[in-house]
DNA sequence: AATTGATGTAAGTAAGTGCTTACATCCTTA
DNA sequence: TAAGGATGTAAGCACTTACTTACATCAATT
């Protein structure tokens, strides 16, 4: 009886779909139910209320940032190819979780602790590990002492603000080659900022 | 008669305050005239439908980005201090249009064009001021070769999301020292990154 | 073959929604 | 003083919502 797991599945997957769309009071139960191919009652039965729904989607569809691993794996490189690979690393997961990312903007006001816990979660996780990165290099002098926190969260949010605004206020759909680009020229202002000597590649 | 302005206002006013807290669907008629003060009926008197009381209400209380003149008026100050005047102007607007912020950033379900409109006449006006004032010094040869556009929009981006982060997401009253304090940090990091010559005031 | 567990259909409930209608009460102006 | 316009109260309509109850189906497990 697979079927049990692939319900819940089916309904956490149609919940995301719709109230990304519709918002959580736009986004009916019935409707709900309808999408994930399943009676409404059956979504009552697996989750008692919409509310539960709601917390237990959240919960299932967390981002996961393995950004971590991937900074070891890349620490060797050049600065600048750091910040580019981490900062494309970011702007795909968010599109990757393009959906869940509108619920959060959009949804402060329907469960403030449970929203707030999942950008945390993903947000202030990478800017840690992004900070801890330019920590070492920071201590062997090669970076200006600038308070790391606020350095990190500003690469960050720039991206954020940036995917927020054309992807999901423009309703733009973003190519790898303009995010690429996009990316780049933040890195190059940012990077010229936090660095003790300035690089001068594009003097004229 | 006087109380035919009066009440109108009222009732945007109310509309703006019970929207920014429950969202457009969350906010019923009933409620938005009870705290208006007046009866549901003179609510559809004067607008007709929910819709249009939304939309009056966006009309009604509209950025007015007053930053050309601020820009011209502070011109000759050192780059710092009109990137630092500038952040904190941005940040002050923001606090003060607190809750059209909130409904731009929640609401773009309820009438993307519209809420996008109203988003736009304030980051891109500014942004775009920001940007000619850039300019002037661009060609004079003290910036760097980087992109305007990209440059001021990141400037921004960072307080918009700052902002969004701290008084949105988190409900926490940012005080003037605080922003004072974070517009300082990012503007150094920023002003580093895109002037030709190294400022260096945090060698050590 | 009997039992169980997941699902379905159908009908309904209580509450809330946007919005309307009918009628009354003011206050201001002519 | 009469008229008009802005507001109010009260009732209600048609609809949707989250959620429930009663009963049936059907597959897999025992």
């Amino acid at each position: 009886m697979a079927e049990k797991i692939d319900t819940r599945e089916k309904l956490l997957a149609a919940t995301l779909e719709l109230i990304s769309e519709k918002g959580y009071l736009g986004a009916s139960t019935r409707e709900i139910a309808s999408k994930a191919g399943v009676s409404e009652l059956t979504l009552f039965r697996k989750f008692g209320k919409k509310e539960t729904l709601f917390e237990e989607m959240l919960k299932s569809h967390t981002f996961l940032p393995r950004l971590k691993e991937l900074l070891d794996s890349v620490e060797a490189l050049p600065f600048e190819t750091v910040l580019e690979i981490v900062g494309m690393k970011f702007l795909e997961t968010l599109k990757e979780r393009r959906k869940l990312v509108k619920i959060m903007v959009t949804e402060i006001n329907t469960y403030p602790e449970k929203v707030r816990k999942t950008y945390v979660q993903f947000i202030a996780n990478t800017g840690d590990a992004l900070k801890g990165y330019l920590q070492r290099h920071q201590t062997e002098g090669r970076l200006r002492q600038v308070d790391l926190d606020i350095a990190a969260m500003m690469f960050l949010r720039v991206l954020f603000n940036f995917f927020q605004t054309e992807e999901i206020l423009k309703k733009r759909e973003l190519s790898p080659e303009e995010m690429k680009d996009t990316v780049r020229q933040y890195v190059d202002i940012f990077l010229n900022g936090i660095l003790v000597e300035k690089s001068n590649q594009y003097s004229e």
